[in-house]
DNA sequence: GACTTACGCTACTCAGGAGTATCGTAAGTA
DNA sequence: TACTTACGATACTCCTGAGTAGCGTAAGTC
């Protein structure tokens, strides 16, 4: 194989834009599909088990026009990556007034689907991690960066609510860790689906336990 | 292959024990040697890009070796995993007055090495589940567990000690996972080596204050 | 309708890794 | 010393999965 493009989407297969073009366009409709379908993958099984042989099989679209799209396995995982977008951008959840309720909504929120769809998607890019430092780095910026972000923003919140006290502001960034590593860990070693109760547990016995060291 | 040997050690290859033999006897002093590389290249890499070639080549020791005394790579795998031993038992260790001390002492424990080669030997088994639900039990029991097992008896200690208020003994559950969870977390998304400030303020700012509601 | 291009299908090549077989030799035991 | 058994080395087999190639056909464009 040769890959010789450094730092950018690799151009193979990726026409239909430049130029005016004659024939059968791209089907890009089938995209969509094929990205979810490597996501689920992924959240079953994940990176080293995921073949395209298998996605083709699920999707319906042959291995070559796969190949035609995305020039390696890798590639066509990044842009799955890619695909899942952003978590819920915080200015745009409703200040519901108190800190439990905005974090319950981030809990909620339909991004990725489920929480627990959301969770094996990020257990399968885990194990994606090691096998690309490319990979990783979509991963970090892409995902789990701004997942922490919206806990981030939302603690801040509260502290401009004045509902907790600004002596907390220090501990922030290891407090917005708290809910995602705890709901990662749950899954990793009891694999089982993590319950809402568990979220709620994590909430109350520790975030706002620990904000709270005036009672409740 | 074919290996019917239900619930149980193969007895391919483990022989050196039964009734009287004569000639060479097996040289089980390599055993620690190659349980050990495993352990590493497992930590390195993770379950599926664990070769026995590379075992073989690490330890000098011939892969028709590592076959003689284990069936399959998961059953060397799980030999390797069985082989850490349990984390440090609480009974053993010294009370040292306060949870934050006792806390700190775990870390601090040489079990396993240095915290970091634990990380990222969890981290490596984490992959490992993935491939076997029989590899994740005993993972799940023989390391996760007990690992956390040993917050929760410290937690408890602290509660026995009137160091802490019995109103958190429902919380403990939880609590106990925090330390496990974030710092998996941290390693699994920075991808940098976890620093002992790190645990420090993951003990202060979110276990200490979620216990210590009435302040310091 | 003529032309162009993407699609699905099938059949490959190629590399790596699990597991096996054989053999000469080293290290023990009686 | 004679015998037994494990070891290291090497060369296999087999399978799986990444990636390629060529073809007939469907779906578009001009």
């Amino acid at each position: 194989m040769l890959v010789n493009n450094p730092g950018g989407m690799s151009s193979v297969g990726r026409p239909g834009s430049r130029g005016q073009r004659t024939g059968r366009p791209y089907d890009h409709s089938s995209d969509g599909l094929i990205l979810a379908s490597t996501l689920d993958l992924l959240a079953g099984r994940g990176y080293e088990k995921v073949t395209l042989d298998e996605v083709s099989l699920l999707t319906g679209r042959a291995k070559s026009t796969l190949y035609r799209r995305w020039a390696t396995k890798e590639e066509l995982v990044l842009a799955a990556v890619r695909s899942v977008g952003r978590p819920p951008e915080v200015d745009l959840l409703p200040d519901l007034g108190s800190l439990r309720e905005d974090l319950l909504a981030v809990i909620d929120s339909p991004w990725l689907g489920s929480p627990n769809r959301r969770l094996a998607i990020f257990a399968g890019l885990a194990s994606a991690t090691r096998s690309s430092e490319r990979l990783a780095a979509v991963v970090r910026t892409e995902v789990t960066e701004p997942y922490v972000e919206v806990y981030r923003r939302l603690l801040h919140r509260a502290t401009d609510r004045g509902e907790i006290s600004a002596n907390f502001v220090t501990s922030i960034p290891v407090l917005a860790e708290v809910i995602p590593a705890m709901s990662t860990h749950r899954l990793n070693t009891s694999h089982e689906p993590v319950h809402r109760d568990f979220f709620v547990s994590v909430i109350d016995n520790i975030l706002l336990a620990a904000l709270h060291p005036t009672g409740d």
